[in-house]
RNA sequence: GCAGCAGUAGCUCAGUUGGUUAGAGCACUAGUUUGUGGAACUAGGGGUCGGUGGUUCGAAUCCACCCUGCUGUACCA
């Protein structure tokens, strides 16, 4: 009987990749989101929501012979189409794009806030569902949008409290790649797709593993195998040495570098290494590298790898139609962001708790509320202890929430007057009329 | 998806070659203190030992399958 009860109790567990975040991590995140609304507007973006789920198609997902189109996305049939939640900002800004084109002012500048989720399994540091920050030009060819993304990520970091020596933003083009490829005559969609998630990983794996996996491929440490893009081992070399090189040499990369001189802007180092994963980029792409340690909750250092990063996409928006929209843009992970800059020493960000005032008896509650009132009238944050107990308890809970202050206010305080203001850090208690009340707690606070 | 490892209290874990009623620390509740937190002491609650089936006189322990988690790898539009 016991036992069959247990069993129908609800599961407290909650679903594989999600997570309850707690107050510490979302002060931090409200503070990383103040300095980009306000840099945003300083750099002219429109403030842009649209839906968390997307008709599937319209993000890029279509459904050729599957039941579900379940690669990576959440999705539910509604009536007879199918709805996904959005993975990413820039799908929905495409669609956005393409319903509104001729409203919107051309160039289009927009940014955007949004929790986007992706059904894949989940690693150290990453959900499937987390923040993303994403800014974007559409309708510009123009080295100029690149160049202010990199320039204005680069004071979003530095406002949220990092310094210049903290991370570097890498830029690098896919027309390297794509250059060596026409002189490869390596012509082979599929092949080129894997040859560049190869190179992606250099970082990670370094070269001696990304040659393999441009070759036959690669067995990892577990055993398993992973199947190369089967180039010749003379391609292959040519391509690491074409790789290695440390001056650019294509346009828009002399191009961008030049605009970065005139801004003034250091903070950036060529890599040709830099791939990034997405199919849709044509040019100029970059990504913002965190430079200090990043440890787990074990306290091990971990590869923490870029908190963001993003490009130029010209052909994207096209595939609604006969658009004219090149366009770049940038995405930041949030939730990563807040993780590495909670890790930084000397970032604390403080939220003022209550003061706990006590409850003796319950006919005195008008007292009590008198005196919530009045500091609350000060901006003090305060609170009558809100469930019911003993003094001790009443103790406990005021020290458990990190609250400053007690006030006990009981029989004798009240015949007198003067309340009992107890330092919840020293320990100390003082008598206090009620005029010096506000005082005397702020010299606390 | 593939591979390796692991699942014992809310958390971190111990549990000997299979052997009574499964333990510890932290956390929680109550008390020592009927008006005083962070320390101490005392007592207490809390477990289908991931699940199912099997081997056995006897299983947290051995076997099979399943589920879940961690790590690596792939995928990440």
């Amino acid at each position: 009987m016991k036992k069959e009860k247990k069993r129908n109790k609800p599961s407290k567990e909650i679903p594989l990749g999600f997570v309850d975040r707690k107050e510490k991590e979302l002060l931090v995140r409200d503070f990383i989101i103040s300095n980009i609304k306000e840099i945003m507007i300083k750099y002219g973006f429109q403030y842009l929501e649209t839906p968390s789920f997307e008709y599937s198609d319209s993000i890029g997902k279509f459904l050729p012979d599957k039941d579900r189109p379940d690669e990576g996305v959440f999705s539910f049939k509604d009536e007879n189409k199918w709805l996904s939640l959005r993975y990413d900002l820039t799908a929905p800004l495409a669609r956005y794009v393409a319903k509104n084109y001729l409203e919107i002012p051309k160039p289009f500048k927009r940014y955007q806030l949004g929790t986007v989720w992706r059904n894949e399994k989940p690693g150290p540091g990453r959900f499937r569902e987390f923040l993303q920050f994403d800014a974007d030009f559409v309708g510009t060819k123009s080295s100029l949008a690149d160049a202010e993304l990199c320039v204005m990520i680069s004071e979003i970091l530095t406002k949220c409290g990092l310094n210049k020596s903290d991370f570097v933003i890498k830029i690098s083009s896919r027309k390297i790649t794509e250059e060596l490829f026409k002189k490869l005559n390596i012509k082979d969609n599929q092949q080129k797709l894997t040859a560049l998630r190869a190179l992606d990983k250099i970082d990670r794996l370094g070269w001696d593993s990304v040659k393999e996996l441009l070759g036959e491929g690669r067995k990892d440490k577990s055993g398993d195998f992973t199947e190369g893009a089967n180039l010749s081992s003379n391609n292959i070399e040519i391509i690491e040495k074409e790789l290695k090189k440390k001056t650019p040499e294509t346009e828009d990369l002399i191009e961008i570098i030049k605009i970065f001189k005139d801004y003034n802007f250091r903070n950036f180092e060529f890599d040709s290494s830099i791939i990034r994963g997405l199919e849709y980029y044509t040019g100029i792409i970059f990504e913002v590298n965190l430079k200090f340690d990043v440890k787990n909750n074990k306290g091990q250092v971990i590869q923490f790898g870029s908190i963001g990063g993003g490009g130029r996409y010209d052909n994207l928006i096209n595939n609604f139609g006969n658009y004219d929209a090149p366009a770049t843009g940038i995405s930041i992970g949030l939730d990563r962001l807040v993780y590495a800059l909670m890790q930084k020493k000397d970032f604390k960000i403080k939220q003022s708790k209550p003061v706990v005032i006590c409850v003796f008896d319950n006919n005195s509650m008008k007292e009590y509320i008198n005196l919530q009132l009045l500091l609350r009238e000060a901006e003090i944050s305060a609170e009558i202890y809100p469930g019911e107990g003993k003094l001790k308890k009443q103790m406990e809970y005021a020290n458990k929430i990190n609250s400053p202050a007690v006030i006990l206010y009981g029989e004798d305080e009240i015949k007198s007057g003067k309340p009992t203001l107890r330092n919840l850090s020293t320990g100390k208690e003082k008598s206090a009329e009620i005029r010096e009340l506000v005082n005397e707690i702020k010299k606390i606070i």
